[in-house]
DNA sequence: CGGAATCCAAAGCGATACTG
DNA sequence: CAGTATCGCTTTGGATTCCG
């Protein structure tokens, strides 16, 4: 990955981004985590996952499914039945997944006042520089 | 927010996702998490950042520090002396996040070869339509 | 029903010159 | 040293259409 790690110093810190960097891009875009979770109740067809996650696209439905797929997260099962049945679910990794990110649902759940409060404040400070505050 | 959640059985997923959705996109961006680790070691200077972090740039790095700051995840002390001298440090929250994400770099180390192969697997599979091949 | 293909707008990001 | 402003390329993502 990065060509030139030379600097000693973050060395480790950068090997932990590194690692933690794969994560988040796999999770990272809109919807992965909205499809992850609205298939961790079991099988779950394409047309559901549509109504599941509300405001996706097909398109973004079937780029993040292949996305998901691709590493591994999700299973896809065809029913070569009459009109086409497809079913995902999580994979064994993919439930691991869903369950290590409550360690950031926890953490959002703790600090989300903290976090808007944190905004406010921000916002309010820079308020001289913001012309939406209308 | 969703407007129509009237599907029961959506509902928790629904607000757990949207929790999450929180954490991930305020750490999304290639470089929130490089920045964040950096910091993690104490007090660190806007140059140091930049080195720490090795490919960003100077305009991602502010963009990226300021985001972290206005979340409250960052904070940032200006020393008013003759060479401008900034120090930026983990508020307690940002400290927690980092905690936190430990869950993740500790299910991407467990299954990182599992993904690799999950990969290489897909993109094995669909190779008939993957002209990258060589 | 499930999904691929195309088109287009918006956001992300890098490089760099400039300022206090 | 720390940060801002501008430009242009690249990626994301939404809407729509067509196919098995």
């Amino acid at each position: 990955m990065t060509a030139d790690s030379s600097r000693a110093r973050v060395q480790r810190s950068d090997d932990h981004a590194c690692r933690l960097s794969e994560v988040v891009e796999r999770v990272s875009g809109k919807w992965s985590i909205g499809v992850l979770l609205a298939a961790s109740h079991g099988r779950i067809r394409y047309t559901e996952l549509e109504r599941a996650v509300p405001g996706i696209s097909r398109r973004m439905l079937t780029l993040t499914l292949r996305n998901l797929e691709r590493d591994g997260l999700l299973a896809r099962t065809v029913h070569p039945t009459v009109p086409p049945k497809v079913e995902y679910r999580l994979t064994d990794i993919g439930v691991e997944l869903c369950e290590a990110l409550t360690a950031l649902t926890d953490w959002a759940q703790r600090h989300e006042g903290a976090i808007e409060a944190a905004r406010r404040a921000y916002d309010g400070t820079n308020a001289t520089a913001e012309p939406k505050a209308g």
